[in-house]
DNA sequence: GTTATGACCGTAA
DNA sequence: TTTACGGCCATAA
């Protein structure tokens, strides 16, 4: 039986399951932290693909599991809470975690900031 | 198979 | 200083 299929991927490891390691890595973030799309990116990495963690953000929809209210970008802006149902739910999640936010962005953004490559 | 989009990031003007 | 653009990877149509 050899790897029939498509030969693995061009890359090894890395089975489409990207947004499952997306899913994880924000899962592993602790109670009252944030992290952004490019740190997660960078442990998974592919610092370049940022952009796909907020994307696997959006295909998340629905997987309570996933804290995507604690994922903002690198400024520590609330970019993705258009995406949640409706308008100040995110932050409030973020300011029920103790994080406090003022206009869509976090205070002491680097203060609360929580580098999974740092715990992983 | 190609095209277009995306909750970003980094650099240039 | 702020603003604008491109790049980069992956998914969906």
């Amino acid at each position: 039986m050899g790897v029939n299929k498509k030969e693995i991927d061009t890359q090894s490891g890395s089975d489409t399951n990207f947004f499952d390691r997306v899913y994880e890595v924000v899962k592993l973030i602790p109670y009252g932290r944030v992290t952004s799309y490019g740190a997660i990116a960078k442990c998974l990495g592919a610092a370049r693909s940022a952009r796909m963690v907020g994307w696997a953000m959006n295909a998340c929809g629905g997987r309570e599991d996933i804290p995507a209210h604690r994922v903002v970008n690198r400024k520590g802006l609330l970019t993705g809470k258009h995406h949640f149902e409706g308008t100040n739910l995110m932050q409030q999640l973020l300011e029920n975690e103790g994080v406090k936010v003022v206009d869509n962005q976090i205070i002491d953004f680097e203060g609360i900031f929580w580098d999974p490559m740092q715990e992983l």
